[in-house]
DNA sequence: CCGTTTCCTTGAATCAGTCAAATCACGGCG
DNA sequence: CGCCGTGATTTGACTGATTCAAGGAAACGG
């Protein structure tokens, strides 16, 4: 990382706080880490964090590009440090756990619908479900279950 | 539709009740509607309804295949009776409006990730982010703002 | 080093959704 | 046609994620 936390705070204009370096610091260790994750880990580096100091940091972040935040279907939201590269996400239905997903095509065909109803698209998101291979391995039989209970079929396309 | 309600509950091993029936006349009217609207809507078919009736009644159909439930990111949940039919949405950020895109591409190319991480994916899901008719006629100036909010950059693919 | 502005803390409130116990009714059986 | 058992609904309380608001503290330009 050539620029350092505090350029990038500074250069978006943010203040460079304890808080926000520490949280900035836990997000680089572990992407897609949700709230709770953040404000214990960030306590390692700043003991008197608040849960929403962190809510307030987060916020600032993801206002001023330096985050991005995403939200799996019944699952608390997680953030990122990875923005502006045009990348999606795997997320496994068992235990939440998220991979990232670069995005390998340029123009996709399904990413600009013919028909947008009047809507003028600015981003498409794409969330891939499945099973982590961790999950796969610790509970074989569970796939049938998991499926069962949200929507059937194959891979939606 | 050439089955009725009736049909579809029974062919589902769901019992046939006035609070399901009701449920699924409100979601034939307005598909994506939230539980509030559906609460509200169905009153008028069934007084009584309670909300609680309403997330069973809701849950009942989606685990038994009759119903699909969708959560934009930052809003309550949404249902609709189209299943199995591999649509994706069309997201209004300003109003929240949804609109239903087929997909018209059978192999999607971005959407069998190359590497998976080591997950089984079952389901590729995609939310198609922008302003819809009304809101950019109502608010021409709101793109740039909204934009600020969430990520930026051009369209994902 | 001081003042202004922004940020963090503390505490409370909101909202969507869930859990649990008791009542009710669908629909099979006699 | 009416009874019974299972499953559905009602009522009420509760959790968990997130937000709001007021006061105090800290950043940073001068």
């Amino acid at each position: 990382m050539a620029t350092t936390w505090q350029e990038q705070l500074r250069t978006a204009g943010l203040r460079v706080t304890r808080p926000r370096l520490s949280v900035l610091q836990v997000l680089a260790e572990r992407p897609h880490a949700d709230v709770d994750t953040i404000v214990s880990a960030a306590r390692a580096l700043h003991p008197t964090l608040s849960p929403q100091a962190v809510y307030g940091v987060l916020q600032a972040l993801v206002s001023s590009g330096l985050a991005r935040r995403i939200e799996p279907a019944g699952a608390p939201a997680l953030f990122e440090l990875r923005v502006g590269d045009n990348h999606h996400h795997l997320v496994c239905r068992s235990c939440g756990a998220v991979a990232d997903v670069d995005c390998t095509v340029g123009a996709a065909p399904c990413l600009t619908p013919s028909d947008t109803a009047g809507f003028v698209v600015d981003e498409a998101e794409v969330v891939f479900w499945g099973l982590c291979r961790e999950c796969r391995v610790r509970t074989p039989g569970v796939t049938a279950q998991v499926l069962q209970h949200d929507n059937r079929g194959g891979v939606n396309a």
